[in-house]
RNA sequence: GCCCGGGUGGCGGAAUUGGUAGACGCAGCAGACUCAAAAUCUGCCGUUCGCAAGGAUGUGCUGGUUCGAUUCCAGUCCCGGGCACCA
């Protein structure tokens, strides 16, 4: 790193101004163009030294640019990467973004800017806020998940997914090519039994199908894969809309109905991971909570599907009719033991059988019922528990052991997605099956005797059974493996193990994605050639949706129909791999990848982000290897993190990196929330008809702001006009005049968001206020104690709840710095916490109060500088008070405890604490009066990655012959050793409780032994008080903790 | 509904393994310095009884285990976050 000189002469440094001030503003500036000018925070793949990871979630680059709430896990992983530059290592801590979105695409619809601009215009934005607090980035690593040169690679790597299969022998991924070949040669033959049409066949049977059929069959097995699958179909706006776009079964904007539409869709097998994937949460150090959070979304669960032989209605004629399609109703269940119990079956509104089972008699009431469903998002299904919702389908099933006739209906609760989209219910032990057999009288079975009172179900697995046939006497526990033994036995069903998870939807119909290299030919899905990769985005004017709820990119032909190499496959003799069929014909698809494409691989990028052979070389992601630290947010617990450990795993099963987890250690950062602010409006209106029309004309009385008493008194007297307009006429007279108050007039309360950035912690800034719109300007305030109190209530932090605080605006008044260390201050990383920016002046006095250490006082007469003083002269009155002298042993003692402390609290991510740490060493040292370089210098090396601005500064002050503490790599300054001998102590002030209290304190050596301490104890006053003469029962002495005397 | 968190002074929080509850900071109060302000410094600061000494009480609530519980166990209430949530 470039230093200015070392004579001491420090005249263009940016403290020649204004004194001995912190003048952190010159500071910051000074060394942020430092760093960048000697790219100090560049990091080289340099493969002989010891490597550490640390990676952000990266950003998706909102319009409204950073908040407070974003940097708080930056910050926290900047100081940790700081720290282990400082022990030796080589430090990967990249940052980019996450570029391509619905926001952007929102935004151009509505304004008609292109995605591309604004998302450029925004991640300027946000690189500028993050520079502003002092990252140790290596921008020359930045990677955005738009830019083609990078969607390239997710494109590439789309194309390995497209071209593998899970081998279920092996337990991973292998090139369908392979599968191609083992059918070509052998076919798929069962194992033992026979095969069954449909699904098995031999070589000479593949070879003989059409290419078509060819490619339905390996479409079964790709990783990616296409199928029909359902979206959130909006008519009015002919389009297909997100989750987050529907709120109560409508369309958020405009309010227009929504419901379910089958399209084709892209997946992604990730159910075929579902055991590596929990098997891999052992391997790695998330928190439990987090692990669990995974466990539960994966959801494996072990059971039994059970076939039903379906009846339909009362007659034999119709019995007979459905015997001639054999239809039968597979369900899933994890309680087998309990198949006697079964009162009814409920089916999913979507299943397939649903049309065929259903009676004429029933016919239409199941039309009406599944018209509503359309309308309900699995979610809402789930959740509305208090209103039961079903209908029978008029078939019944038949139990295999006792012959009952169980009637089948479908209701909202069971989803077609999971398990067979058929549940057996029982009602006597599962209490949703209760209350659905109560509210539509269905007759409960009870088969678990006492433990069921008939008031609500009990899903016990310790009762034993009754009613139930073969199963009676048995525990039910003991009974689950008893009944699907014989469910395998009869041949009615078979042991299964299930997941909740599914496989993940992985096409959008939308424009700002990555395309999918695919050009559809014939209704079949063809790869591209690597070399048409990427596949750009073309430019469009309009956003619109295409025909039949296709993306944006189905309207633009040129595109669509442009001529692209297809891949070529020399092991195949599949067509689709072949390139007889030429570079033009069929169309591209249309829709576009999600946003977890990108994502989910991007951690690999910053190895080797210019890389363009590869998406990362295979010697440099061995190198860098797993992210030892990564920070985020619990918002990505499942989806994200599920998805890149499933990217992950296929990469390493095609031998492309060398590790199946991405994240050695996740950390998640706590949600910081916005702390909302309200004022209350108050209006009185008269309505009063208007003579001869139907118009009405509205008196308006004047509007007053309340302050929250007022408020709440208003609140308390409701619609009466004239006690209201009383109440403020009382506090400011004549404020209403009564006598035009009557009893049609009507009392408004709004209560109305106001912008937190002018309110001091609940008081409003009135001026500010009136300043703020034109309505304001002369607006009328009924204050309490000549003060404005608003309400306030914690929300998430929104710019249209005016609860944002910007970063940019604390760094400009208190510096990065300050800044950082308060963010840092608020509490545990991982905690959720409101933001107040109240509290940041204590650590801005802090940094100041750590800076005297350095500096005298400028006021300070010249009498006062201490002799020993070698202080640089800086400017006029300004004195560097660092002095060479040797350390007495308190403040030795002071710097010891102060680098355990901060390496702890460091390593266990505990940063508040630390921030604490340096708070009571400067306190500490201040009282002693230490001003000495072989103190000081030590600690500025711990303070650097929490405020290295100031670090730089003194550091390069106090001996600028030194390496930079923040420079990086293991050339800068090392971090100090903690030395036990200087914290020794010889003895300890111990509590000493009586029967737990704590009711005074001894000095004892710590070498003491119990006799010695008793004797002590005893000896003193205040517990002989307490003892009143008696002989303790026992003295409890727990050596360096505590000493307990019982009575 | 289900899953995961969290409830400690006026506020953010500390107490790392069951051992002095409230570190550190904010706010508040009193004082010093100053013509004044800012900055800085000193003292007090959970509640309650008391002139004080000293007591009582106190970590959402109810119990339990223990010499001793913010910490462990059972139940319960409230708040936050997530959901494709369950067979």
């Amino acid at each position: 790193m470039s230093k200015e000189d070392n004579s001491g002469n420090v005249s263009n440094s940016p403290l020649g101004v204004g004194g001995m001030e912190y003048n952190f503003r010159d500071i910051e500036k000074k060394w942020q163009k430092q760093w960048k000018d000697s790219n100090a925070y560049k990091v080289e793949n340099d493969f002989s030294k010891p490597k550490y990871y640390v990676l952000d979630m990266f950003p998706y680059p909102s319009g409204a640019g950073l908040h407070v709430g974003h940097p708080l896990g930056y910050i926290a992983s900047d100081i940790f990467s700081r720290y282990k530059r400082l022990k030796g290592y080589n430090v990967l801590h990249p940052m980019g973004f996450d570029s391509f979105g619905l926001p952007a695409e929102q935004y151009a619809l509505d304004t008609g800017q292109h995605p591309a601009e604004t998302t450029k215009k925004n991640i300027a934005t946000f690189k500028a806020q993050l520079d502003n607090i002092g990252f140790c980035y290596d921008w020359s690593r930045e990677v955005q998940t738009s830019d083609p040169n990078y969607y390239k690679w997710t494109q590439w790597i789309f194309l390995q997914l497209f071209n593998s299969y899970f081998c279920n022998t092996e337990k991973k991924a292998r090139p369908i090519a392979e599968l191609i070949k083992k059918y070509e040669t052998k076919g798929a033959m069962p194992k033992n039994g026979n095969p069954i049409p449909g699904k098995h066949f031999t070589a000479d049977e593949w070879n003989g199908y059409s290419k078509q059929q060819q490619e339905e069959i390996l479409m079964n097995r790709r990783l990616a894969f296409s199928k029909f699958g359902e979206v959130n179909w909006c008519e009015a706006l002919g389009t297909v809309l997100a989750n987050d776009e529907v709120v109560n079964g409508v369309s958020e904007r405009g309010g227009h109905p929504v419901e379910k539409k089958k399209m084709r869709q892209w997946y992604l097998r990730i159910t075929a991971y579902a055991d590596r994937l929990l098997e891999g949460l052992e391997t790695v150090d998330f928190s439990d909570s987090m692990k669990e959070m995974q466990r539960n979304w994966i959801g494996k669960s072990t059971g039994a599907e059970i076939s039903f032989q379906i009846k339909k209605g009362k007659s034999e004629n119709e019995v007979s009719q459905l015997a001639a399609h054999s239809s039968q109703l597979v369900v899933y269940t994890t309680r087998p033991d309990t198949i006697f119990g079964v009162d009814f079956m409920v089916v999913a509104p979507e299943h397939e059988l649903v049309t065929e089972i259903t009676t004429t008699d029933q016919k239409e009431e199941i039309e009406k019922y599944l018209h509503y469903v359309k309308s309900r998002s699995d979610r809402e299904r789930q959740a509305d528990v208090k209103q039961i919702t079903g209908c029978f389908t008029g078939a019944y099933a038949i139990n295999p052991f006792d012959g009952r006739q169980i009637p089948i209906w479908i209701a909202e609760y069971v989803l077609a997605g999971y398990g067979t989209g058929a549940i057996m219910a029982v009602p006597c032990g599962d209490q949703r099956d209760y209350a659905f057999a109560k509210h539509f009288n269905i007759p409960i079975t009870n088969i678990i005797g006492e433990h069921y009172t008939g008031e609500e179900a009990n899903a016990t697995k310790e009762a034993t059974l009754s009613n139930s046939g073969f199963l009676n006497g048995m525990l039910m526990k003991d009974a689950i493996d008893v009944a699907v033994n014989k469910i395998e036995e009869l041949g009615i069903g078979k042991r299964k193990v299930n997941y909740k998870m599914r496989d993940a939807g992985f096409s959008r119909q939308r424009y700002w994605g990555e395309p999918f290299p695919i050009k559809w030919i014939d209704g079949i899905a063809h790869p591209l050639d690597e070399s048409e990769l990427p596949l750009t985005l073309p430019h469009v004017d309009k956003y619109g949706p295409g025909p039949d709820g296709q993306g944006p990119l189905a309207n633009i032909q040129d595109w669509l129909q442009q001529p692209v190499k297809l891949s070529k496959s020399s092991e195949s003799k599949v067509p689709s791999f072949g390139g007889d069929l030429g570079e033009v014909g069929g169309t591209l698809e249309t829709s576009t990848m999600p946003g977890y494409a990108g994502s989910s691989w991007y951690f690999l990028r910053y190895m080797d982000p210019q890389n363009e052979q590869a998406f990362c070389e295979r010697k440099v992601s061995d190198y860098w290897n797993q992210v030892d630290l990564y920070i985020g947010g619990t918002e990505h617990a499942v989806g994200h993190l599920l998805y890149s450990r499933m990217w992950t795993k296929v990469l390493y099963d095609l031998n492309l990196i060398g590790y199946d987890e991405p994240y050695k250690k996740l950390v998640n950062q706590g949600m910081i929330q916005g702390s909302s602010r309200f004022i209350y409006r108050l209006s009185l209106k008269l309505a009063e008809e208007m003579k001869g029309t139907d118009s009405l004309d509205i008196l308006v009385y004047p509007s007053i702001y309340l302050s929250q008493k007022h408020y709440k008194v208003i609140e308390e007297l409701g619609q009466d006009a004239t006690k209201v307009a009383n109440y403020v006429n009382t506090l400011i007279p004549n404020f209403y005049d009564i006598s035009f108050v009557k009893d049609s007039t009507s009392v408004h309360l709004n209560v109305i968001h106001v912008d937190v950035n002018i309110v001091d912690g609940i008081e409003l800034d009135v001026d500010a206020f009136k300043m703020q719109r034109e309505e304001y300007r002369y607006a009328e305030f009924l204050l309490e104690d000549d003060k404005y109190i608003c309400g306030s209530e914690v929300e998430k932090m929104s710019k249209s709840k005016f609860n944002t605080v910007n970063p940019d605006e604390l760094v400009a008044k208190y510096g990065a710095d300050t800044f950082r260390m308060y963010e840092m201050f608020l509490g545990p990383v991982e905690m959720s916490k409101p933001w107040d920016t109240k509290g940041i002046e204590g650590v801005h006095r802090f940094l100041k109060k750590f800076w005297r250490l350095f500096f005298r006082e400028t006021k300070a007469p010249p009498a006062e500088v201490p002799k020993h003083s070698e202080g640089k002269e800086r400017s006029s009155g300004e004195a560097f008070i660092v002095t060479d002298e040797e350390p007495t042993p308190a403040e030795l003692k002071v710097l010891h405890n102060t680098i355990k402390k901060i390496e702890q609290d460091t390593e266990r991510f505990s940063f508040n604490t630390g921030v604490s740490g340096f708070m009571i060493a400067t306190n500490e040292l201040t009282d002693l009066k230490c001003h000495k370089r072989k103190i000081l210098e030590p600690l500025l090396i711990l303070l650097a990655p929490y405020a290295p601005h100031i670090a730089e500064e003194l550091y390069e002050l106090i001996d600028s012959s030194k390496a930079s503490p923040c420079g990086g790599g293991l050339e800068g300054a090392s971090y100090p050793k903690f030395e036990e001998k200087y914290v020794k102590e010889s003895s300890k002030a111990y509590p000493v409780a009586i029967n737990g209290k704590t009711r005074t304190e001894l000095t004892i050596a710590l070498d003491a032994n119990q006799q010695q301490v008793e004797a002590l104890v005893m000896g003193n006053e205040i517990v002989q008080k307490w003892l009143e003469g008696k002989a303790p029962k026992k003295i409890i002495y727990v050596k360096n903790k505590m000493i307990n005397v019982v009575i």
